[in-house]
DNA sequence: GTATGCTTTCGGC
DNA sequence: TTACGGCCGAAAGCATAC
């Protein structure tokens, strides 16, 4: 928190869409805010209505700002661990087996010198959960925020995540966690002890394995640095809901150009090309194209998509929302010149 | 049957 | 009563090749 002043008041951060003064969502909250029931995703001015008249602070997001922060404690988190895997802007995963040696104490101090690292250099707090796996360590940090250090020993590990909602449970969304709901299946506990015949018919044989482990506390998903993007895209809201092509390409020109940009700032080739639809109930559509060969042109977008938006809207009618994607990327090598390869 | 490629959808922040 | 972003990564679902 940059202005202390706030400290206590409800702290909004907002996404203006841009198609009204007001329509948006929440990015984010405080937790202020959240004691009033105004969590990220929920639309501003649904936001605006639970304050009632509670004096509040709604401040614009500014992600580039945020990046930055992100990138420094990244940095700071990677300097005290042996493997680190980002999964997202202010979240990671990390393995100190080998620096604590196998010992819950001595990784105790690892996680307790990185949230002073941390606080000295950025005046930000975090919580850690140190467990055996990575569920349980998802589990175990999100138990107490903020500013939390919890330790979930094997020992422990099914006790402590038994009671829990399997929503909490780590890619167990709002969906799944409804498919099992029909099945009585409320808790992690209750989810440990159903069978896979249960779960199979719902979710698939690899995700019902997932879920089932997940929940015994015996995935043994590794920690696994990630390198390089694996795609990039950009969406707007449109000003009103269009099935026009030509206007709705007027309107995602800026965002082309935008994501082109950044393609050739980060020295990359697509090869799969996606335009993305959000229709006016919000639910999600997309049309894509892989090309035969890698490309960073600027054209090969400005052709592709008018043409995948089109079929799009053929099938779908009117957008709220239209955005396009790239992705297959691979980095784009240093290219020798002519003379030097002849040479 | 298994591997691989491509399109579409979903979950998380 | 409704209200409604902009990204990311993973994998389901389907087709084809071996």
């Amino acid at each position: 928190m940059e202005n202390p002043s706030l400290k206590g008041l409800p702290v909004l951060v907002c996404v203006y869409s841009g198609r009204t003064e007001q329509s948006g969502v929440v990015s984010t909250a405080n937790y202020a805010a959240r004691e009033l029931g105004i969590r990220s995703g929920i639309p501003i001015t649904l936001a605006k209505k639970r304050l009632g008249d509670t004096k509040a602070m709604l401040i614009p997001m500014r992600h580039e700002k945020y990046e930055k922060y992100s990138q420094r404690i990244m940095f700071i988190l990677r300097e005290n661990v042996d493997i680190m895997e980002q999964t997202g802007i202010d979240e990671a995963f990390f393995d100190i087996t080998e620096k604590a040696k196998g010992d819950f104490e001595v990784a105790r101090g690892i996680a307790l010198r990185i949230k002073q690292d941390i606080f000295q250099s950025e005046t930000l707090t975090c919580s850690i959960g140190l467990a055996p796996t990575k569920v349980i360590a998802k589990l175990a940090s999100d138990f107490k925020k903020p500013n939390g250090l919890i330790i979930v020993t094997p020992q422990e590990a099914k006790a402590f995540m038994a009671p829990l909602p399997v929503e909490k449970l780590y890619r167990v969304g709002p969906k799944s966690a409804a498919l099992l709901k029909r099945e009585r299946i409320i808790s992690i506990g209750t989810l440990a002890n159903a069978s896979q015949e249960t779960l199979e018919p719902l979710f698939g044989r690899k995700f019902a394995t997932y879920i089932r482990n997940a929940a015994n506390g015996t995935d043994d998903d590794p920690v696994v640095e990630k390198e390089g993007t694996t795609q990039l895209s950009r969406i707007i809201t449109l000003k009103s809901d269009s099935q026009d092509a030509r206007e709705i390409l007027a309107q995602l020109e800026p965002a082309i150009n935008d994501l082109h940009r950044k393609v050739i700032e980060k020295n990359l080739f697509f090869r799969s090309i996606s335009v993305i639809g959000i229709l006016p109930n919000l639910s999600i559509r997309t049309k894509s194209k892989t090309i035969e060969t890698p490309t960073d042109q600027l054209s090969t977008l400005k052709m592709s998509v008018p043409e995948l938006l089109t079929q799009l809207i053929t099938e779908q009618g009117a957008l709220r929302r239209a955005g396009l994607k790239v992705a297959d990327l691979t980095e784009k090598k240093q290219q020798s010149s002519l003379a030097e390869f002849l040479g």
